[in-house]
DNA sequence: TCACCGAGTTTGTTTTCCAAACCCACTAGG
DNA sequence: CCTAGTGGGTTTGGAAAACAAACTCGGTGA
């Protein structure tokens, strides 16, 4: 990955795109937040987990806190960073619910406070409205790339 | 990943989750649709980009196109749902430019329609709220699961 | 005393990733 | 004709990561 295009979307994976990453995110949000639990919830090798969770709170997306000495044990919130990455969760549960689910099977529907399903959509801060495709235009601000590559190539 | 929680989101990473697969509809969002272009752009080693092609392909997020035979020519163009995932590449972006991008570097600037800088947001559809943590509850579907991990465990 | 629990760590094997080299069809230049 | 270059891959061989199962350690409860 040398070379690559300078992106956030690129460094963002970098933190949370490994297998299992997003899926402890999704487990802690949920408010299962201990080691077995998310062995348990996600399906993960127990020493994958290990280091996912030890890259986590590195990152500042986790927190290990203590609830118990006596036995020492240790649970995982998610940081303030951590919650903030909700909103991916959700559209990807909205991509999967649209185009993956026949028959309209559902493991989980989210309520929101409003009284009704949660069916997450994007949208333009500024105006309020909903992202398309064809509504954007990427500008860069890297000298020597254009949005489909390197200028000078 | 056996036994694991049923879930959209595990089964839509279940295909564009791997490495590079999310790269990858950047790039072909962005115009760069070429297998050098990808190479380039993203970083990734070759036959790791072929195999990554192949399931995106197959998952109907990508078709492959002919643009000239003699010499025989493809590029990779987003399908309607593959373009549908924009929304998770933009809430990854937002993530990345608000908690990784120290200084304000900015590699890209997404302009909306709307004369403004994108900076996406999720909301609910039904009553166009901005969605938080606190505002959502979980209801599972699934005999056997509670929102927190297996019911009969 | 013995079984059990949570939270990992260790072990040995299977997969995947990776960079570099190579291949093939074709085009352009000399 | 010979050679170089391009686009889109495939092949090769070694390094890294994932995996399941077994094990460890501190402590509890019967």
């Amino acid at each position: 990955m040398k070379d690559a295009r300078p992106c956030s979307i690129a460094d963002t994976l970098a933190l949370v795109g490994e297998k299992y990453s997003l899926l402890v995110l999704r487990e802690v949000s949920l408010g299962a937040t201990r080691f077995d639990q998310l062995v348990r919830n996600i399906g993960a090798p127990r020493d994958v987990l290990t280091a996912r969770l030890k890259r986590l709170v590195d990152a500042g997306v986790l927190e290990k806190v203590e609830y118990s000495d006596r036995p020492k044990r240790y649970e995982y919130r998610p940081t303030r960073a951590g919650l903030e990455l909700e909103p991916v969760l959700h559209t990807l549960m909205a991509w999967g619910d649209r185009h993956l689910q026949e028959g309209g099977f559902r493991p989980m529907v989210l309520e929101h406070t409003c009284g009704h399903e949660l069916v997450p959509q994007v949208v333009c801060r500024e105006c309020g409205e909903v992202v398309e495709h064809g509504d954007l235009t990427a500008h860069p601000q890297t000298p020597g790339w254009t949005a489909t590559g390197p200028a000078v190539a």
